[in-house]
DNA sequence: CGTGTGTGTTCGGTCTGACAAAACGATTGT
DNA sequence: ACAATCGTTTTGTCAGACCGAACACACACG
């Protein structure tokens, strides 16, 4: 272990190896030992070892000759919400807004530079996408990501900002550091963000930030997202703009005070 | 569980340790290096290994001098679930159930001989309790789980009964194998099951099983909980329980057929 | 029937790397 | 200034995590 530098490794690798199981166990639902162990790389008496661990610890279900993602999750998740109070005050607003509106909406905050959706609804005619509750966020590809970003202190914002990875999603991506910048300027002043194809081809979306009501820090984002066909006109640029805006102005004083 | 030693180890010791770790830090909120190491009696540089490590992977984050869940495990808890569709079909019904009775509601599943809450709707004048999205739940000291053993097929019913540990919650819970068998019997003959005081003082509850509109196997159940003062009389005994009834026909239909 | 290829599981041997104890800094309160 | 915390880093050592190979059990096929 002495040579090559390792920086500050630290680092616990069974259990890195576990959680590389788990998620690759949630990409694709029911898995096998062997297809497990070929995709990952690792031998398959080591797949089979952390499998009937996490078996054990009621993680990992054993279902026939498949192994699946266990709900004991939920309440690891749960918990985690539960320490973010902004979760409980924007549930019922979101519900209200994707009543009005339609379509689906999302709430975001962010944790460790990096934006996390806490909760998500969905009209009956909403889009299916891949995007669901506990999604890792594109801050810079985002409608909730731009209208987060835009409100951050300027300190903040330039350690984030270098470390995005600014991916190139669509043709209509951002992808320069200072294109955004200058967007979220904009988006500062105008109060909401827009998404115009910029992570999906054919979606656009429309984000607030939530705000404090006594500092005015960000504690999060809001936004509505729909397909091009539906989300277009005066529809897509001001009246669901004001919908949500309005939303997030709620939530964030529900949030102050209580 | 006194019986079965690890007849086979095949154990990843790490793995175990880093879920401790978590499952500590998901009970209180927040949390030291130093109170972790002595409330689990593991040597703190060992515990502050495995929490850099948790922190890199985004499954813990560093929030000044304390160490937090993170937000990802709504992600793995979110696929975990997904993977379920009794879910989908169950929450805009519950949700209604709870617009009506008021109160609480929640949805159970089985998984591995435990069952799990995969959903929990709650009305403004709610009792908050213990009990969330994740939380594993007592079959034999709940109106959920008792609803639901009571449709389970003989042989099923007794290996989960089997493992069952039977605690004493409260003095109302039934601890014996026996007297529970006799009160699923009426409780399958009845179609819902009750649940006054036996698992929390002051908490009574009732509970429908969800079951498969073709073949009437159990797919879960659903209880509607609340506070000794509010649930009693006729409406503990006969309204509610026609309501849950109902909510629970419409998710068995809906999931089958769907 | 064997036989081939696909599983999931078990078995030892090897050497990594996970672990505890102690030293180190950085903060706090006395 | 000192004592008493905290979190982090370092050290050596031995448990144990890992792999490869063998095993058991399925289904296919010819």
């Amino acid at each position: 272990m002495a040579r090559d530098n390792t920086p500050n490794a630290a680092s616990v690798g069974a259990t890195e190896r576990s959680f590389r199981i788990l998620e690759r166990l949630g990409d694709q639902e029911g898995c096998g030992v062997s297809e497990l162990a070929d995709s990952l790389s690792i031998s398959k008496s080591t797949v089979h070892n952390h499998l009937q661990t996490l078996r054990k610890l009621g993680y990992v279900v054993q279902d026939g000759d498949e192994y699946r993602l266990g709900l004991q999750f939920l309440g690891l998740g749960d918990r985690a919400r539960q320490h973010h109070d902004l979760y409980h005050v924007a549930k019922p607003e979101t519900d209200s807004l994707v009543e009005a509106v339609g379509e689906r909406a999302q709430v975001m905050v962010e944790e460790d530079g990096v934006g996390i959706y806490v909760y998500q609804s969905l009209a009956d005619q909403a889009v299916r996408t891949d995007s669901h509750i506990g999604t890792v966020v594109d801050l810079h590809a985002t409608a909730v990501g731009k209208a987060y970003l835009a409100h951050l202190p300027d300190g903040r914002l330039d350690t984030v900002l270098d470390r995005l990875a600014f991916d190139e999603q669509t043709p209509q991506t951002l992808t320069d550091a200072e294109a955004l910048r200058t967007e979220l300027d904009e988006i500062a002043e105008r109060g909401y963000a827009f998404n115009d194809e910029e992570r999906t081809v054919g979606m656009r979306a429309v984000g607030a930030p939530i705000l404090s009501a006594d500092d005015g820090h960000v504690l999060g984002a809001i936004s509505v997202s729909g397909p091009t066909t539906r989300m277009n006109g005066t529809w897509y640029h001001e009246e669901v703009p004001e919908m949500v805006a309005q939303s997030a102005q709620i939530i964030g004083i529900r949030a102050t005070y209580s």
